[in-house]
RNA sequence: GCCGCGUUGGUCAAUCGGUUAAGACGCCUCCCUUUCACGGAGGAAUGAGGGGUUCGAUUCCCCUACGCGGUACCA
């Protein structure tokens, strides 16, 4: 019986979430359920200068958004904790085992100065090497326990002079693992430098950290971006000297996510330059208080957000796209992972999030759209939020509730079973959702309901009058004051089709196509070329209302 | 420079030696619709180059080119 699966996201507190860092959050997130497994949040802040403060907050709270909790964390707490690397420093585990790599000859106190450093990269700088390595060859050159007699060495120590660890890397030495998405990866030692493990103010670098903090957290599965790749021979080697490759988590690295035009990692700038987010939600720098529009923000459903990433560098090989998050969970296997990076697409990620609005009932997302409107000061009254029957027992929708730890259980899911379930706990839509339903086929961000829905809630903002002026004449005014009249006659507007039939058959009684009046009576409720069906509108507009917008409208052609 | 990883239409991509090389986004045409969408039908558009291996290579191997990543007391 293996062990049970254990992965880890491991973000420094260094700005806002991006893409990829979700992304690699959702494979971790996936491969963890999949395998019913734990997932850890790991804060790395082991670099003090970047550290940015409300970052860790931000990266928990975009988790949460997105629906990818961890199980463990800083938050939250766990049996492995402390989950912040500089709260770990305190468990003397870093120290102890860098010193324990010295003992064993695998590390060295190295006493350079940042500026013997910097002048040493410069002398030995050439066209032929432009960034010199601290390696085999340089160290002899440099002021280290290698390079000093032992004497000098505990001289130096004793008198606090500061130094820094280093792992000492012998040339020629194969190193090679398995990458679960790339297969066999080799390294020889030659080519990388004697990393820093330990640093001058006592803190660990990032190397020594993952290798100690993933097996003080009995990862099973250590995932991360491509960027890690060159550095894995560093970590083999600790594992290999500290810990036994045997107890090695398995590993593998994720493809890069690229910018939209010409190569390379897709970053923030990308974002500014070509007009749209990068990050998961709105974050400002606190330092430059430079802003940063989120995802969130922009208008994205967190079910669309979380599966175009997901579609980012893997699929299941059905052609299917549209996946929820329980599904992803069911399909999900790192050997459909591309090894290759994907150019982000913003067409594409809209187009997913259109699907994702036109998939779900207006019911599960009209809390993300109301204030919306409220911010374009459109009011909606609060009848229209009331809803019929009251509220359902469960209130939120369990969507991103993990449904598969309380409902359908170990893998494999029973897809059908959820499905239902979530299906039951929905309620029925209030008026404010019904016609968020009536024209989410319109609606590709979220922001866009409050042009396509305005009307309903107010007068329309701009009439489309020059639609209607140029054929307007006496006999459709004549026409729509008798329509005005035959509806005060009438009933409270109910049937759109009973509307539509009793429209034709006034029109043709008064000798004019139905077309030549369709498009005024549509201005006349909505105010554009746009929405729904003109009897749905009027519906649901309501009688009273319908009658006040033609005869408002009778009035503005008449001036 | 060195080391590593990649390379199927504009983009995301299927294919695990034999296919007319899927599908999706975007684009174009048409249908539906007396609005805008949605939906439906169709179209243009792809294996970086060169060597092998094989009866047969997009698929396996090698080389080249190109791209990316790394080469910090940053992660």
């Amino acid at each position: 019986m293996s062990k049970k699966v254990r992965v880890r996201f491991a973000p420094s507190p260094t700005g806002g979430l991006h893409l990829g860092g979700v992304r690699t959050v959702l494979y971790n997130y996936l491969f963890a359920r999949r395998h019913g497994g734990d997932f850890i949040l790991r804060i790395e802040d082991t670099d003090q200068g970047r550290y940015v403060p409300g970052a860790e907050e931000y990266i928990i709270d975009s988790l949460k958004w997105c629906g990818l909790e961890p199980d463990e964390g800083p938050h939250k707490g766990g049996p492995h904790g402390p989950y912040r690397q500089s709260e770990r420093k305190a468990l003397g585990l870093y120290d102890k085992y860098a010193r324990q790599l010295v003992d064993q000859g695998h590390a060295y106190y190295a006493f350079d100065t940042p500026e013997e450093l910097e002048a040493m990269r410069e002398k030995y700088k050439s066209a032929d090497n432009p960034s010199p390595q601290y390696n085999h060859t340089l160290r002899k050159k440099m002021r280290n326990s290698l390079s000093l007699d032992p004497a000098e060495t505990q001289r130096l120590l004793a008198a606090g002079t500061p130094y820094v660890i280093r792992i000492r890397l012998e040339p020629d030495q194969e190193v090679h693992f398995t990458d679960m998405i790339r297969g066999e990866v080799r390294f020889s030692t030659t080519g990388v430098d004697d990393k820093v493990l330990l640093k001058a103010d006592g803190m660990p670098t990032y190397h020594l950290a993952v290798v100690v903090d993933d097996h003080g957290m009995n990862i099973t599965h250590a995932f991360r971006g491509e960027e890690w790749l060159p550095s894995a021979p560093v970590h083999i080697l600790l594992w290999r000297y500290l810990f036994g490759e045997d107890k090695m988590p398995h590993w593998a690295h994720f493809p890069l996510i690229l910018k939209p035009d010409g190569n390379g990692k897709l970053s923030k700038r990308d974002g500014d330059r070509l007009g749209f987010p990068v990050f998961a939600m709105n974050w400002t720098d606190p330092r430059s208080g430079e802003p940063a529009t989120g995802f969130r923000e922009t208008g994205f459903l967190p079910q669309a957000f979380v599966n175009l990433l997901a579609l980012l560098g893997w699929n299941d090989g059905t052609g299917q796209e549209i996946f929820t998050l329980t599904e992803l969970v069911d399909r999900f296997s790192l050997d459909r992972v591309h090894k290759g990076g994907a150019k982000f697409d913003f067409e594409k990620a809209k187009w997913f999030n259109h699907e994702w609005i036109k998939k779900l009932s207006a019911v599960e997302y009209s809390d993300q759209v109301a204030p919306l409107f409220a911010a374009a000061g459109i009011t909606i009254p609060p009848a229209d939020l009331e809803r019929p029957g009251g509220e359902p027992e469960v209130p939120i929708i369990p969507i991103f509730a993990d449904p598969l730890a309380d409902i359908t259980g170990p893998p494999p899911f029973d897809l059908a079973a959820y499905e239902s379930v979530v299906r039951a706990a929905t309620p029925v839509p209030n008026r404010f959702e019904t016609i968020l339903d009536l024209v989410k086929d319109r609606c590709t961000l979220l922001p866009d309901f409050v042009g396509q829905a305005g009307f309903f809630f107010q007068l329309p903002a701009t009439m489309d009058l020059d639609a209607v002026r140029p054929k307007w004449n006496a006999a459709k005014d004549l026409f729509f004051a008798e329509y005005i009249r035959q509806l005060q006659v009438g009933g409270e507007l109910t049937d759109p089709h009973a509307l539509e039939a009793q429209f034709k058959e006034m029109a043709a009684a008064a000798g004019i196509k139905p077309g030549e009046l369709l498009m005024p009576l549509r201005i006349m409720l909505v105010g554009g070329k746009f929405g729904p069906h003109v009897f749905d509108i009027a519906v649901m507009l309501g009688k009273e209302e319908t009658i006040r917008r033609i005869g408002h409208t009778l009035g503005l052609l008449k001036a």
